[in-house]
DNA sequence: ATATTAATAGCACGAACGTTCGATTTTGAC
DNA sequence: GTCAAAATCGAACGTTCGTGCTATTAATAT
């Protein structure tokens, strides 16, 4: 059998470094504050990884698989099309604003870190975000969007935005803004099918 | 006379500070390499400054008299309203592209860094932001749009989307997408006019 | 040219970082 | 219940971090 107690540690660990990583980025993400805070040692937890490059991976992994349980997998129950699309919109905007990660999106945080950084924790970050954008272009396309990757690219800009605005300028309002904006270019390109 | 070599010293530190900042970030912008690469002795550097967060907030106070300088100043010229706002959306978007920043926006990065710790580093850089969000919606008011708070924020957010996309995805056509996107909201607000 | 002030360097500090290693505890299989 | 394997710990390592001090060099005013 597959060990057990050496997993279930592994995730409580992972999830809370996602939640420290949304805040402090994953360079803020310390071994020893997370051991602190996890009342484990530092070289127990350190254990687990064998780097802090391998924990930052694994934190983005589970950050991912978060993504998809809070953001797609609710909306898989919607036909493709122009109704997963809309409901891909809501449960993105849901999900920054119900603050699944302490610190707004885990994504927003960790991108702009790394964007400039090459390496294996970059391209994590990188496969995560792609994926979601894909799925966007992807129903974006089936609902017969002119421009499916512009779609999928003004969809998370607006995201984005209304991220920074509500952390930085604590402008809630932002959310319904995005909406707002969201709603007003999926009727431009209805209007013109 | 105000002394004259300690600010010309200060002004060169702080030019390199705001490009380190911009991909290592605030907290990634060290002392000891910042000496290191202006061949300076780590204690003499720090003199100027007196702690990191001086330096910290004096690097983004340089970097907001470069943004001025490279996207306001510019579009002076042009008169208030339509024209001047779609100014500042070009010279916006092309600060970025032409990577005035090594790290691209320098605002991009240090706002995510720092949106979710209190303190007077994260009111500097609100207060930068703020800046260029107000002059925005300043002139989408005299251009008469019906949300001008709307409409900045639009702007700003597909701004923020080119940026991660040119230099996460390095998807380079952002900019022309984002150029597009704003063109086309710009033209549904005239067309309600 | 000299005296005064300002700018820089050198050195050291305590703390925190990621990482290693050997000892110790805990777990799971038989 | 025993024993091997896995998980955790404690202590230490070499670095780097920000930050003080004290001396020394450089610039400026007279």
């Amino acid at each position: 059998m597959a060990t057990t107690k050496a997993s279930a540690t592994r995730t409580t660990i992972l999830e809370l470094a996602a939640q420290i990583a949304s805040t402090e980025g994953l360079e803020g993400l310390t071994i020893g504050r997370l051991a602190g805070e996890l009342r484990m040692s530092k070289s127990g937890l350190f254990a687990h990884f064998g780097s802090k490059q391998e924990l930052q991976i694994a934190t983005i992994q589970v950050a991912a698989a978060r993504f998809y349980g809070e953001v797609i997998a609710p909306t898989l129950g919607e036909p493709e099309g122009p109704a997963r699309l809309r409901g891909y919109c809501e449960s993105y905007l849901d999900y920054m604003q119900r603050e699944v990660f302490t610190g707004g999106c885990f994504w927003a945080a960790v991108a702009s870190e790394f964007d400039d950084r090459p390496g294996p924790v970059r391209d994590a970050i990188r496969d995560g975000l792609s994926g979601w954008l894909a799925e966007l272009e992807r129903q974006a396309r089936i609902a017969g969007a002119h421009d499916p990757a512009a779609l999928a690219f003004e969809i998370y800009s607006l995201g984005l935005g209304a991220n920074t605005y509500s952390r930085l300028l604590t402008d809630e309002a932002a959310f319904d803004r995005a909406r707002k904006a969201i709603e007003r270019r999926l009727l431009v390109e209805q209007a013109s099918t």
